[in-house]
DNA sequence: GCGATGTGGGAAAAGGTTTTCTCAAAAGGG
DNA sequence: CCCTTTTGAGAAAACCTTTTCCCACATCGC
C-alpha cells in the first residue's frame, strides 16, 4: 500500500457532540445543553458565543441520545399493505406534509398481507420506539393482517378497517357517490346506471345505496347496478349488457362507474360501438387515478378521495394522541370531491 | 370526573427493561444481558432462568440505547422523487426484503423535487444515525435534488444518477432493448419501428441506439426512432404517422414502444385503424407496468426492468459497505427481461 | 495445605443528551 | 459591613444497553 492510500472506508471523522462543542466554548455539557436549547439562565454573552461554536463544528445533537432521554423518538410507523401505492402513496405524501413541519420522520412499512411479516415490522417499530402508528391499507373493511389493539402507543387508522374503539379516518363514499349521481342530474342526464366491483367490497354497497338515493330523491327509474370486477374487461362487459339489447331507447344515458378503470373500459367499449362520449353517453369514474382518467378519451371526470387529506388528518389525529390529547374515537368521514373534466358534457342548452 | 374515568391516555406501563429482568431474574444487568445475546460464561442453568425471564416478562431490548451504544440503528434511509412510486415501490420492495432479514428497517422518504424538503430529510436521516442511504428516482439520468456527496455514511444510488465515484444501480436499458427487438426478428418480423419518448431522455438514446444496432446485425432496415412524449396520446399520433401512408407494403409489422403507455396508445390505434395485432403489427412495451400491460387487448409483451431485484441488489451493496466492506465504485447495470404476453404472436409457421 | 488455574458472575464505564440540584459569586438592602 | 437574594454556571443523575475488566470462589496438582 502506497503512502497516499485512502484511508480504509468512506468514513470521515465521527460526528461532533455537545461535549466538543461545551470544550470548545469552554463550558460544560450542562450550559452547553441549555443554550442551544434556549433553557437556562446565562448572559446573552455566553449563550451567543456557544450557539456561534456549535454552529462552527457543525454540530448536530444525536437523535438517538435525546430519544432515549425524552422517550419520545419523533418518528411514527406507516404501516401499509397496498403493493402498488395507488392509495398509501397520496396519502403517506398527506401523513408526511403533515409531521415534517414537526419534525417527525415517517417509517414506511409494507407488510404486504404476511401476517408474520407484519408483526415483524411493528415489533421493529416499536423496539426503535416510533411516537405512534398509522395503519393504511388498500380497502376500507378490511383489517391489516396484525393486531394493533393493544400496543402502548397511540394508532390511527387511515383508509383500512379500524379496531373498535379507536380512531379511524376513511373516505366518505356515499357523498362521493352523491357527487357524482348528482352531477349526472344536474346536466339532466335521466337513465343512468352504476357499474361496480364485486359484492364482497362493502363500498359497492355503501356507492350503490346512495347512488339509488339520490335516483328516487329525483323522481328517476332506479336500475339495478352491475356488480363485477375492478377492471376495464368488466367495462367492456358491461357495456355489452347495456347497450347489447335491440331498444336505442331503454339504454342508459350516463354510467357511474367504480373506479377509473372500469370507467376506461366503458368509455372504449362505448366508443367501438360508435356511440359519442359525452354526447351520448356521460361518464364518471371514481379514485381520480390521474394516471388513468387523463388518458382516457375523452378525459375521464372522476370522484377523488382526497386522499393526501386524509393522510394530512391522519398525521394530525395521531400527532395530538402522541401530546396526550383525548381524540373521538370512532370512524370520521372525509368528503370526496369531484373532478370535472370532459367525460359528462355540460348542461343541455 | 366520575371515579371510574378512564386513566387519561391509552398509554399502558412503560416497557419492561433490563434491569426489571435482571432484578427478576435475580442477577446484575451485566448477567442478564449476557445471558441474552449468548455472551459471557455463566451455567447453562442462569442462562436459560434468565431467557425464561425475559421472554415471560415480554422483554424486548431499546433499539435506541442499543444503536446509541453500537453506533449502528439498523435502519437505512430510502430517498426518492418518484412520487407516485411506480418505480420506487418495487424498488423499496426488493430493498425492505433484502434488508429485514439482517434485521434492518426502512425509512422511506418522498422528497418530491424539492432541494430544501430533501435537505431536510437527508438531515433528519444523518441525526437519526441511519446506517446508510440509498437514492433513487424516476429516470437514472438525473440527480435528485439532494447533495448527497459527503456524507460520511455509505450511499448508494439505484435508478438515478449515481454521484461520481459512488456505487451505482440502474437497469441494463440497452440491453432490455435488444430483448424487445430480438424477440420481433426471432418471430420473423422484418419492419420493425421504435417509438420511444422525448429526446432529453438519455434512456431514449441507449434504447434507440440498441434497436439500430440489433436491425443492423441482422441485416434489416433502420428507420429513424420517433420520439415524443411517455403517453398513449403519443402511441396515437406515432400510430397516424406511421402507418397514415398510403403504401400497406411500406408498413412496420412491428412496433417496439418506449414504455407501456406508448404501446398501450399504439395498440389501441392500430385497432382502431382494423389493424390486427398481433397477426398484422406486433407490439412490445417496455416497464412492464402489469396495470397497463394486463388490460391492453391482447395483453402486451413488454420488458421488465427487475427494479426488485435492483432494489434487493443496492440493499445488499449498502449492506456490505455498512459492514466496512468495499464495494466497487461505479455504475452496475443489471438485465431486463421480456414477459411475453399475447402482443407479438407466435413463430411464423 | 498451598499456589496456580479456571469459572461464574458483578461493578463500572461508555454512548450523547437533558434536567435537576447545588454552589459560588455578585448584587442588593439595611 | 453583614445578611439575603439573585444570577450564572457546573456536577451529577438519568435514559438503557453492552462490554471490559475484575473478583471471589472452587478446583486441581503436587
Amino acid at each position: 500500500m502506497s503512502a497516499d492510500a485512502q484511508p480504509a472506508p468512506v468514513s470521515a471523522k465521527p460526528p461532533v457532540t455537545l461535549r466538543e462543542v461545551a470544550a470548545a466554548a469552554g463550558v460544560s455539557v450542562a450550559t452547553a445543553s441549555k443554550a442551544l436549547n434556549g433553557q437556562g439562565r446565562m448572559t446573552a454573552e455566553t449563550r451567543e458565543r456557544i450557539r456561534e461554536t456549535a454552529r462552527l463544528l457543525g454540530f448536530r445533537p444525536n437523535s438517538l441520545a435525546q430519544s432515549l432521554l425524552r422517550k419520545r423518538s419523533f418518528t411514527v410507523g406507516l404501516l401499509t399493505n397496498d403493493t402498488y401505492g395507488r392509495f398509501s402513496l397520496p396519502l403517506m405524501a398527506g401523513v408526511s406534509d403533515a409531521l415534517v413541519d414537526n419534525g417527525v420522520s415517517v417509517f414506511l412499512c409494507n407488510v404486504e398481507d404476511d401476517t408474520r411479516l407484519g408483526q415483524l415490522h411493528v415489533e421493529a417499530m416499536l423496539d426503535k420506539r416510533v411516537d405512534g402508528i398509522i395503519a393504511t391499507g388498500k380497502r376500507i373493511d378490511r383489517h391489516l393482517p396484525v393486531d394493533l389493539s393493544n400496543l402502548r402507543i397511540p394508532v390511527v387508522y387511515a383508509f383500512t378497517q379500524p379496531d373498535p374503539g379507536a380512531v379511524g379516518l376513511v373516505s366518505d363514499d356515499a357523498g362521493g357517490a352523491r357527487l357524482a349521481v348528482e352531477h349526472f342530474v344536474r346536466l339532466g342526464r335521466r337513465r343512468i346506471a352504476h357499474v361496480t366491483g364485486p359484492a364482497s367490497f362493502a363500498v359497492v354497497h355503501t356507492r350503490a345505496e346512495a347512488y339509488r338515493d339520490v335516483l328516487r330523491e329525483n323522481g328517476l327509474a332506479v336500475s339495478e347496478p352491475l356488480l363485477g370486477a375492478w377492471s376495464e374487461g368488466w367495462g367492456h362487459e358491461a357495456v355489452e349488457k347495456l347497450f347489447g339489447k335491440a331498444g336505442r331507447e331503454g339504454w342508459p344515458d350516463a354510467v357511474f362507474c367504480g373506479n377509473d378503470q372500469i370507467a376506461r373500459g366503458v368509455i372504449d367499449a362505448l366508443r367501438e360501438r360508435g356511440i359519442r362520449v359525452p354526447e351520448d353517453v356521460g361518464v364518471v369514474g371514481f379514485d381520480n387515478w390521474e394516471i388513468v382518467a387523463e388518458a382516457t378519451r375523452p378525459p375521464l371526470t372522476s370522484v377523488d378521495m382526497n386522499l393526501s387529506t386524509l393522510g394530512r388528518e391522519a398525521g394530525l389525529a395521531l400527532l395530538s394522541l402522541v401530546g396526550g390529547q383525548w381524540a373521538a374515537p370512532g370512524i370520521r368521514k372525509l368528503p370526496c370531491r369531484l373532478v370535472v373534466r370532459q367525460s359528462c358534457g355540460s348542461p343541455p342548452g
